[in-house]
RNA sequence: GGGGAGGUACCCAAGCGGCCAAAGGGGGCUGACUGUAGAUCAGCUGGCGGAAUGCCUUCGGAGGUUCGAAUCCUUCCCUCCCCA
């Protein structure tokens, strides 16, 4: 156990936490002296963790950090009705297999910013499957219809008419019984699970058991600035990705995003952030500079102040100065699917819209179209020798050139074709500047070659 | 159980026999500008295609009427409202 006081713990857990229901049954808890089983509930999906689910990641740490025990709670069996506040469709019941499988996986993943020795893993289904229908009409004799409704997505949808099914009234009940279940003294979760993890105090109550305090830690907003953070809306930091689209994708926030970021995701000192904010208004900031540091903090993070610092070299010279990444992924493509797609006309001659949608950098052929008249599309012929730092050159008002360069043909209508040169046999392709560059945008980059 | 209103592209929402691949808005994408931000402006936004007054697929599902259907008919599925 930690040496902190009560008092000096509490006071550390408060930090980057939205609301404690209630701070002084908290301190009631901390004062008796033992581990506490905190609990999160987590989705039965495979984890994908990024920096907004991170928070309340970060907060079970610290919990453990002072001699806590985090015990995860995986809703496998709650998924059969998924969380009624997204648009969540309910998953398949996952067997026994499977079961142990996640297990693992989970362990794993979220060792990445727990402490393994005091994290337990556990599911749902343990103890939710075995109810029987009747123990279910009790557990939901508890509750009424109401209090219920009372849940913001429900009374929403209730007030404008849309199905609200009977199950999925169920489901904070359910989750409400894991906690007792596991008989959880703390449980941790987004602002979002406020309503589910009062729930959880209640029934506790209900059935004499001390009820468990919740600690409520903010929804990280998402890149886009509007929804949460989340993998499937495509607007999350994935903690895994690699530093440099970590670092690219913090410089690319809006700039209201940036205090809120400080506060959850780093651990720049409040008073250092808050000087920030007046600098900022003051005018006295740039903002690019102050979304320098905190991509800085938050690629530091989780790679290390080296890395963070060869992200940032990187960004410089690709977008402030506009020179091609220090690195390009090197792509060969096949020759036999270009062929099966009709897209390769000669040994080297592969028509330009199909490339890009094999290249992932369009979703079809008249995507690829639209991209090339808009001029989106940029090439750069291989360079024989040491050609320079050259731009790619953009199709389709730098056609001409690229043709005399011997790389472009025009077919006419807006149709193109271009070279690309051979990888050689098997292994990588041989001079990394011997590939066509091919670019969509500032992003999609990579550099091709043809394989068999 | 009775009565009524609905289901249109990623979302909202027009259309109610041909000029509908389907108005408008949102979102998304590309370009200009810029700090890879925001705001603004321009273009694009089903697939195929050597840019066709071209072909294919799409308006909840399945059939049908018609030269022709998102639009009319039959039937099935789903949702909401009122009454019980």
């Amino acid at each position: 156990m930690t040496t902190l006081s009560p008092h000096q713990q509490l006071e550390q857990l408060r930090r980057g936490t939205v609301e404690i229901i209630t701070e002084s049954a908290l301190l009631e808890k901390l004062e008796q002296g033992r581990p506490l089983r905190v609990k999160l509930g987590l989705d039965p999906t495979a984890p994908d963790i990024h920096i907004g689910n991170a928070v309340v990641l970060h907060k079970l740490r610290q919990f453990q950090d002072l001699g806590h025990e985090a015990i995860l709670v995986i809703g496998d069996f709650t998924g059969l009705i998924g969380d009624p506040s997204g648009k969540s469709e309910t998953r398949p019941a996952l067997s026994p297999d499977e079961v142990q499988r996640n297990a693992a996986t989970y362990r794993d993943q979220y060792s990445l910013i727990l402490d393994p020795a005091r994290t337990r893993v556990v599911f749902n289904s343990e103890w939710l499957r075995p109810l029987t229908f009747y123990d279910v009409i009790r557990l939901a004799s508890r509750a009424t219809v109401h209090r219920l409704l009372e849940r913001d997505d429900f009374a929403k949808r209730f007030r404008e008419h849309l199905p609200i099914h009977l199950h999925e009234l169920l489901y904070p009940l359910c989750q409400a019984y894991d906690s007792v279940a596991i008989r959880a003294d703390v449980e941790l979760g987004g602002t979002d699970q406020k309503f589910n993890n009062l729930m959880g105090r209640e029934l506790q109550r209900e059935l004499g058991q001390d009820p468990q305090v919740v600690v409520l830690t903010p929804l990280l907003p998402g890149l886009d600035g509007v929804q949460k953070m989340s993998k499937s809306l495509g607007n999350a930091i994935g903690i895994t990705e690699p530093a440099g689209a970590m670092y690219g994708k913090v410089m690319s926030l809006a700039d209201s995003l940036m205090i809120p970021y400080f506060e959850y995701c780093t651990l720049v000192p409040l008073d250092e952030i808050r000087a920030m904010e007046q600098a900022l208004r003051a005018g006295d900031l740039h903002p690019r500079d102050a979304k320098q540091r905190l991509a800085n903090a938050i690629t530091a993070r989780y790679h290390g102040d080296a890395a963070a610092r060869v992200a940032a070299d990187e960004f410089t010279r690709v977008f402030r100065e506009r020179e091609l990444p220090a690195s390009v992924p090197a792509r060969v493509l096949s020759r036999d699917t270009l062929r099966s797609k009709g897209a390769l006309d000669e040994p080297n001659w592969v028509r330009l819209e199909p490339l890009l949608v094999e290249l992932g950098f369009a979703a079809s052929n008249s995507d690829a179209r639209r991209l090339i008249r808009q001029g989106g599309v940029g090439l750069q012929p291989p360079a024989h020798g040491d050609g320079g730092a050259e731009q790619p050159l953009r199709l389709p008002h730098d056609a001409s050139r690229l043709i005399s360069l011997g790389v472009l043909e025009d077919l006419g209508k807006g149709g193109f074709r271009v070279c690309v040169p051979d990888a050689g046999p098997g292994g990588p392709p041989p001079a990394e500047r011997s590939g066509l560059l091919v670019r969509v945008g500032r992003r999609q980059i990579a550099r091709v070659w043809l394989g068999a």
